[in-house]
DNA sequence: CATTGACATAGAGTTAACTCTAAATAGTAT
DNA sequence: ATACTATTTAGAGTTAACTCTATGTCAATG
């Protein structure tokens, strides 16, 4: 077991394989990461190889949750160079969080007609499957009385859905 | 305005380009759609110039649907042979809808956790600039006790979050 | 009958975010 | 010293879902 960085009980730094292991990306994500300038702390050692410290953990763990708000590379990037610039851009940094909120609440309302699109197909199929066919379960009283409230939502699933 | 199709009082079709202004997509998106088998049911005139039925903009309504749900392309294909095979697919069909479901429920609930995060943030920084630095609103009382409840909670955002 | 605008096809180009390849160097184990 | 594994770089390749370009047809308008 090769460990190219000595990383004794002071915690000096890991190695990119230990990050890998750590976060779950791979090697050739952290230096593309690295390279987008999503890293601008990761240090190299003598040789060359990289050493992350337990700061560039928790930025992979904040770069994170901003892909995951919706974020794009670039963009985080963005907000990277705003900390780096300190407390000059606290008002840049706000706004983007709140953007973020907003765009989250956006996305977790339109889930929820996605998930009640389905929801409604999921409970028509298993109709179907106890009527034996899909024609069938389209006539079922209480398909039909599912499919009203559904249309007559403020959201428009169509008068009547293929498929 | 030449309309190419002639759209009477009976409704025959619509025109591609009706199409796009009731569905928003592109003309380009809408050929493309087809060519990849997501329009099986798109007829041609005399002259060759596509004939969309109510039926097709259901169709149209549905993949919308169903490509916020999560799903690819191909699996959308899938899903509409699937159609076309008639009641002996009933099985599949219902086994995609119950994945969808659980598919938005693992995603709704990964971005409430996202959610959590960011309106930390925005709560973080809105004291950054009140206190006027960043250090300061991270020293404040009530910041701490925030944060910690969202360490502890069972997912791990970091020990301390960089940015 | 020439122009215009919508539409057609085939195929090339774009974008984001990886993902991989090749060839070289570094570190560890025997 | 040798073998083996981890890491480095530059740059090419991949994938999904469009998006656009070039060129041509067709129908209605002036």
């Amino acid at each position: 077991m090769a460990n190219p960085i000595q990383n004794t009980e002071k915690s000096k730094g890991f190695s990119i394989g230990e990050v890998v292991k750590q976060t779950g990306l791979s090697a050739h994500t952290l230096r593309y990461y690295e390279k987008e300038g999503l890293l601008p702390f990761v240090t190299k050692n003598s040789s060359g190889l990289r050493v992350y410290s337990t700061t560039d953990l928790q930025w992979l763990s904040m770069i994170e949750c901003l892909k995951d708000s919706g974020l794009q590379i670039k963009e985080i990037r963005q907000y990277i160079e705003w900390f780096r610039q300190g407390d000059s851009t606290l008002k840049q940094r706000l706004e983007l969080f709140q953007n973020r909120r907003k765009a989250l609440e956006a996305e977790m309302a339109r889930l929820q007609v996605v998930m009640n699109k389905i929801s409604f197909k999921e409970t028509l199929y298993t109709t179907a499957i106890k009527l034996g066919s899909l024609d069938a379960a389209d006539s079922d009283k209480t398909i039909q009385r599912l499919k009203k409230k559904l249309f007559d939502s403020p959201d428009d699933f169509d008068k009547r859905v293929a498929g």
